[in-house]
DNA sequence: CGATATTTGTTGTCCTAGTCAACAATATGT
DNA sequence: ACATATTGTTGACTAGGACAACAAATATCG
């Protein structure tokens, strides 16, 4: 996609002819030694991959990571599932307005603490996240193929237990 | 019907210690085996150790990678520069025009092609980067110690040429 | 050359994520 | 019983990023 306009047929280039060969490849400086920056590339290629596999859903990689946590551990609250996404209760507040709008999760009294909310998924949303699993398992494929399964495996182990 | 997997062998546990204990650990689900999760968390972390650690600079990790792009490459041109980093033309007019409001950063213009800014940092913005690479590199020890020096050079070494 | 297309920097607009403070209802500790 | 903490919620605000449109400048190609 990136448009090479470099001919390397040209003999003698005329002064004025020389055009954005003169700067032919731009260097990283200091970021070669951040291992962030080269961390938020990978995330920002993840993030638009997973959102392209599962556009047909509408599901984003947070609301994913919401119905997943919700259908592996019926009935907990929303504190609980903030603390463990690292959500801010009031933005978790929000992502399930949205997918209880959807029909996708449902909030119950809990009969032990009335301050809490025990989640859960409807069947229409167990239904969505299967379809969404496979979605987002073709997604790390990509990720597999495009990483090399060995430095996938590596990568996942070094950062599990962040 | 969530699968609890209470270990059979617990003898009796003291209702009185155990706490939230009906919750005793968060199942992560499917996210287990989805690289891009860890990835995001560990950018969250590196996102806020690298504000915090240059908090006395008032950089942002997007206005350090340009100033160190900047730097590394004198007088290259915005689209030159928005490509390498991946951002949007649109969004670095605004870094540079805040950068330049500051005095860090100058677009001179181009004398090849009068449709171009040559980019450059002022003598402030050189005196800053060099401060802002120093806190920078503590930042990076710091996710080295966090990480582990080995898995730290692997990940490099896994995503350089991402 | 000269008409047309493309590039560059820019502005305006919109959307979403994320943060923060405050609040009512409820629960807990002493 | 009373002070304190937690839970879910709302409103307001900031910032990042996406997209369209535009004028000026340049490139392309008949």
């Amino acid at each position: 996609m990136p448009e090479r306009k470099r001919s390397a047929t040209v003999p003698f280039r005329r002064r004025a002819q020389v055009r954005k060969s003169s700067r032919p490849a731009i260097d990283l400086g200091a970021l070669n030694g951040h291992l962030g920056y080269f961390v938020r590339r990978l995330q920002v290629w993840v993030f638009q991959d997973f959102i392209r596999a599962l556009s047909s859903l509408d599901i984003s990689p947070a609301q994913f990571s919401v119905l997943v946590v919700i259908s592996a551990n019926v009935g907990l609250s929303q504190s609980e599932l903030a603390e463990k996404l690292d959500i801010e209760r009031a933005r978790l507040v929000r992502l399930l307005h949205n997918l209880g709008r959807r029909g996708l999760t449902q909030r119950l009294q809990s009969s032990a603490d009335r301050r809490t909310h025990a989640l859960r998924l409807t069947a229409k949303g167990q239904k969505i996240l299967t379809r969404a699993k496979a979605l987002a398992a073709q997604h790390e494929a990509r990720l597999i193929e495009r990483l090399g399964a060995s430095r996938h495996q590596v990568m996942m182990n070094s950062l599990r237990d962040f």
